[in-house]
DNA sequence: TACAGTTGCTTGCGACCACAAGTATATCTC
DNA sequence: GAGATATACTTGTGGTCGCAAGCAACTGTA
């Protein structure tokens, strides 16, 4: 590894990484909050509880997988839990832990906001890579965390 | 283009995005501020004003180029300025127009924490990627805003 | 010159999120 | 089982940043 000098692709592509994260965040998160006054990461924990077994997750688990703080994810579960969206359960085993449930109601606004939130993805992203190039970055991107990945359509 | 159905490779490209974006960034930014002082944004603004001609920017396309609204820059730069690592300069032929100087000690300030966070960003993408991948990658970032690209190196 | 529209910048406000500290529960060690 | 440690979660605090509104300066039209 070098160490101190970095070389010139590593620094592109980070620098594009963060210009471009910026830019379709920014984009994509003002649609949905005027659309459906969901923030991304609220809709990322609504697909997470959707796909979920019994469309419930622990919350420890819910934040590592939006990478969010413990208290990230107790804020941000109060406003979909105020909204109807995601109940509390406990757990018999270890009072400990609390899970986050999807409701009917969740799993309703979900659906919705799906159709304008996945069409703004797919503007985004599909102008500008073909299939493949999708594919190569899907892979590349995998290995940042290891992350497994599941169907985008909710439900 | 498909519109009401997110192909799986857009949809699982995005969420690595998202993911690995949230954890680089959370990682690099505490390493960061721990040992400089300065947030992922101070140093890309550093970063930007030292390569600059002049090492100037107008306010508003140092904005542009590290992808913040004309609020964010004025308070990112309120504190560069407060630091002495930024001062502002007047352009003699619009009084509405403020330039972003660095100044001597920002320009060492940016020297000193390139040294680590080089490094660190060296560290989470030289181990992943190899050198072609990274060429890939660089270039499919890149079509995301059409930025252009200079050397990595301060100064 | 007068007036409208645009541009650059700042400020008030609110949202989001991380860190640190605190509480409650569970587990491990003796 | 008592005490130390670890885990899950919440709350107080502070920082960053976007949006809307406002101000100052420039530009265009007549």
């Amino acid at each position: 590894m070098s160490g101190q000098v970095l070389s010139y692709q590593v620094h592109a592509a980070w620098v594009s990484f963060l210009r471009g994260h910026a830019a379709l965040t920014r984009d994509l998160n003002s649609q949905l909050v005027a659309d459906h006054g969901l923030t991304m990461n609220d809709y990322e924990v609504l697909l997470r509880l959707s796909r979920a077994p019994d469309r419930q997750m622990k919350r420890i688990e819910l934040a590592q997988s939006v990478v969010l703080t413990p208290s990230g994810i107790t804020r941000l579960l109060d406003g979909l839990e105020a909204e109807g969206w995601v109940e509390k359960a406990s757990c018999p085993g270890d009072a400990r832990i609390t899970y986050a449930v999807l409701t009917d109601a969740g799993r309703e606004k979900l659906r919705q906001a799906a159709e304008t939130h996945l069409a703004d993805i797919d503007r985004l992203f599909s102008g500008r890579y073909s299939t493949e190039e999708l594919g190569t970055l899907a892979e590349l991107f995998g290995r940042l965390d290891g992350a497994e990945h599941g169907d985008c359509s909710p439900g």
